[in-house]
DNA sequence: ATTGTTACCTAACATTCGTTTGGTGTAGAC
DNA sequence: GTCTACACCAAACGAATGTTAGGTAACAAT
């Protein structure tokens, strides 16, 4: 009956639905999607796997809401940083959304790095509506991409399209690795972004 | 008891073999690991599932062979390609190197897009195995960055360990697009190349 | 004190999975 | 013509899967 009283009401039920969303985003991480079933998940949440279906309508609707929060999580990060350094040249604006990118995917979100991981592995009515959502962060990068262009900061015969493709790939893929922990992420950054803006060969090689 | 005697008793079960193994390879590609049941790759064959088991001992030994062809065939088309080149200079070799791994991923082996695709949600243990078949593959791009680097090549400061797996990612990403038919493997190999190895950026910016 | 809603559990459902067992037709060897 | 190894099939196994139905403690509202 107060205005506290309708929050306090929903209280639990939101905490245990971003419990289930946050187990299961590691989950998705580790194993993938198809090899991580629903009784895992209930164990990792302490619940069994039937009551699971309070929250959620099935499996297929668990993955896609963590999945396509991921995509929210890099765009946000990426969109925060890039506001923060609205005055610094496009090609500084590039270093700081391909660290802000790798940070998410690496540090922050495990829903960024399921989605990286499992994207291809969903179903294909999920993987069409996620590229819908993809769509909007990639405009962010067609963005910085175009801004470096028209500012003449890119070298001429380079198509932005393949550019940016060449970047998510460099970036995404970390992933597959165990990324060295003698190394920062600051220096990781570095090294990328030396190599795709200024090359790595020797000039007049 | 003629010499073509014990070859000819042991064709259809080699075929056989064979056959189940590319038709499993392009399942592997197209809906993973996990997803892949035997059923499925019998019916891509013409079998029923449990004759599967007179050719394999079980589906991760199945597999497991897959994803090993897999390295051996890019490995052996690289290699090959190098060996015809052995008179080019190391940048050269580096870029010829980029375009086989591509073209070999795209166009010739399903074995080895099987092995990109499946690789991260394989069985710990078959990973572990792959993983020291990849060492002999990962050698030639280590020796191809060491004459480059040897040759005055490399610009300073780059890590020839984080170079690598920039190339590797990528080459390698370019598995989750769908590669615009428009533009050739050559195409993209030199845009890769110029943007890895020449940099992105106009000079000085 | 009663009622109703919330947030689960128990137990089962039908299906599918990898896998095994026991056969069976066919082709060549003798 | 008989025999044998080969290459497969039919049918089932137990386990695991996503999912559903019915029940139940705990708590809030009345």
């Amino acid at each position: 009956m107060s205005q506290t009283d309708a929050p306090r009401k929903a209280r639990l039920r939101d905490v245990s639905r971003r419990t289930i969303l946050d187990r299961t985003a590691r989950l998705l991480v580790e194993r993938g999607y198809s090899s991580t079933s629903l009784r895992e998940i209930a164990k990792a949440v302490g619940m069994k796997a039937g009551s699971l279906y309070y929250h959620f309508d099935n499996k297929e609707s668990l993955v896609e809401e963590i999945l396509t929060e991921g995509v929210v999580h890099v765009q946000e990060s990426v969109g925060a940083a890039l506001d923060a350094a609205r005055d610094a040249g496009p090609m500084e604006r590039l270093r700081i959304a391909m660290e802000c990118h790798l940070r998410t995917l690496h540090e922050q979100s495990d829903y960024a790095s399921a989605h990286i991981r499992c994207f291809a592995h969903v179903p294909p009515e999920i993987r069409h509506r996620l590229r819908k959502v993809r769509e909007e962060y990639d405009g962010v990068w067609v963005q910085l991409l175009k801004d470096a262009e028209d500012a003449g900061s890119l070298a001429e015969g380079i198509d932005p399209h393949f550019l940016r493709m060449a970047l998510f790939g460099l970036l995404n893929w970390t992933l597959e690795w165990r990324l060295p922990p003698d190394r920062s992420l600051e220096d990781l950054t570095y090294q990328f972004y030396r190599i795709v803006f200024e090359g790595a060969a020797r000039d007049g090689s």
